[in-house]
DNA sequence: ATGATGCTTAGCCATGTCGCTAACTATCAT
DNA sequence: ATGATAGTTAGCGACATGGCTAAGCATCAT
């Protein structure tokens, strides 16, 4: 059942702080260097760096160099398997609701004691 | 521009690791006990334990406890935070793409040298 | 009432994460 | 060639994570 998915991991891992999502809305509106992305979250570079080589292993920024100066953009195909994953997840788990509800049942049963 | 969703990060958080993910792939076909979802994993019960109350805590299962028994079953609704944030981010990432394309020339002028 | 069963708690170990400072390298401007 | 600027590396500290064992508690069957 599919249980070995590291990219996921890596994936779900890299949007899973608040930090790193602030970094990927900033980037959302255009390209940005590494100290534009330094200032507004109050982090030092060191710091900034660790998160952006997170959301690069995660495929969900690229980075280039041109002379001192390093750029990162979004990836935006880099969500598709996570939404592909959540998709499917729902799927699954709705055509379940019968099951779900006669536990659901049980458990109010059990609140009540 | 929304840098705090504490749920979010709990959720994304849960979803990260490979073993939650296949606790849930398993409750995907209907509620369990612990002990059920102990034995295909491999793990210990504390282990199965710590992973039931990380996603619990993230709202991704309910359990219930009926005499000894303590039963665990999905809540479709959790992953609809993730599935919206997904969404967003797509719809504006997909937006930018002119900016992002022009970044993309000047990544790869960068990697050609 | 005894023992088996199912879960829970406490606590250990190795490793990972997230922030920092300090010191270094590389580039650009003068 | 000097200094400012942009990024990088190394390494520290506090804490979280993911696994385990051992021991405890509660319930069910006999």
């Amino acid at each position: 059942m599919a249980k070995h998915h590291p990219e996921l991991s890596l994936l779900f891992h890299a949007l899973a702080d608040t930090t790193r999502r602030s970094i990927l809305a900033r980037l959302a509106e255009g390209p940005a260097r590494v100290t534009d992305l330094s200032e507004p979250t109050g982090l030092r570079l060191p710091t900034v760096m660790r998160h952006l080589s997170v959301l690069e292993e995660a495929g969900l920024i690229a980075t280039s160099k041109d002379g001192r100066v390093r750029t990162c953009a979004i990836v935006p195909e880099a969500l598709e398997p996570a939404r592909t994953w959540l998709d499917e997840q729902r799927a699954v788990w709705e055509s379940r609701l019968d099951r779900l509800e006669a536990f659901a049942i049980k458990a109010a049963k059990e609140r009540a004691k």
